[in-house]
DNA sequence: ACCTGAACACCGTTCAAGT
DNA sequence: ACCTGAACACCGTTCAAGT
């Protein structure tokens, strides 16, 4: 590999590129110097340690969370926009599901920048502080869960062939699960057969979380 | 530690106490057996290997969720019945946030069994298997959420005084914010002197779930 | 059937040293 | 300021061997 001059930014692109690749579990400190071209211990002058480069990953991929909305709309159709911002670029770095849980989120920049957006809208729809965040914590771990369990995912490790014997497996153990007893998950393994239509999966989990917002808002205001 | 003779399920439910008390990342193969008093190799008979380990702690854990539901109610509050029986377990074992994300769930008996139910039940709301299965996630997902994202939840690893200093500095990190690019942000933090109320919270988040999913289905039907 | 001992290829991290 | 080399205490796992 190429050994230029090293960056911060430049060591958590490269480590981002190889966690959406072969999943986060492959970003370790001797790898990922492989991988540029350089000794491990080079990496501690950049990052104090794991956890350090691990945030700057998180850091890095999160600031392209950008929402396009317009302030004179209401806060719905904003907080709508603000959530499809984040599900967009969830699904292009699906690492970000295991590094979202493993991080401390509230020490990137990035991530403190959404959740001021998040608390202000929220605050118009008449939450207060307190529940602003929680409301704005459910709505981050709902996007992170809806990529998380996204139909048909497999580990990011498996190539194509392997993720296709993958699901093959997956669909068999729940079709032989016992008729009697899991009667509505045998019936929902066959339809695993079809390829199912992501647009709605998350045109679905997008309302489901924002129809909870709306819901609690309208109980309260 | 006494060396009994090992079963799978007394690995599993010493695995799971190690996993509460110290975090999921204090369950190493080694540990455990130092833990069990017997070698490292000896867990190896009892278990595949540690992917298939993890799956029975889970399973183990999950198998505690009965919720207490009346068929003759609606499907919203036995639904509402399920998803706070899953939320109490989780709360209990703390470490089935980390494991939920980690192992395949649907290789869990338990879990097929609580899949089970949940589709019979969103079938009577109204939505189609694929939807079902989807809401189901969803729920699923929010509930390991909303415990992983508990107010001043901090790493299983730290003892008390530990965890207090953690969660000071983790309110100061906030309080430092630029009160001009983040002025909700440092707002909030000044709300975390005070500890929070978790049973409002979790109150809070449940009613987002099933406001969610009502929403929709009112929507669908 | 159930468990041990030794070995292998990995980890993250420290510390002294080089330029 | 930026990087290397050697060393330490850990991992999961295999394989042959013991009872």
């Amino acid at each position: 590999m190429v050994s230029e001059r090293l960056t911060r930014a430049a060591v958590a692109e490269r480590a981002l590129c190889l966690a959406d690749a072969e999943g986060l579990e492959a970003v370790t400190i001797r790898r990922l110097a492989q991988v540029l071209g350089v000794t491990p211990m080079a990496l501690y002058w950049h990052f104090k340690n794991k956890d350090e480069l691990l945030l700057g990953i998180a850091d890095h991929a999160l600031s392209a969370v950008k929402a396009t909305r317009d302030p004179s709309d209401p806060w719905q159709a904003q907080l709508r926009a603000m959530v499809e911002a984040l599900v967009r670029v969830i699904r292009e770095h699906p690492c970000l599901t295991a590094l979202l849980q493993v991080v401390d989120k509230h020490q990137a920049a990035s991530f403190a920048r959404a959740t001021n957006d998040a608390l202000a809208l929220l605050g118009q729809a008449g939450f207060g502080l307190r529940e602003s965040f929680w409301v704005a914590s459910y709505l981050l771990q709902g996007a992170v869960g809806l990529v998380a369990s996204e139909p048909d995912r497999c580990p990011a490790s498996l190539t194509g062939p392997e993720a296709a014997e993958w699901r093959r497996q997956r669909r068999l153990t729940m079709e032989k699960l016992s008729p009697d007893e899991f009667p509505m998950v045998v019936a929902f393994a066959r339809t695993l057969e079809d390829a199912p239509d992501l647009e709605r999966y998350y045109d679905l989990g997008i309302d489901l979380l924002l129809a909870g917002v709306e819901g609690v808002a309208k109980r309260n205001g």
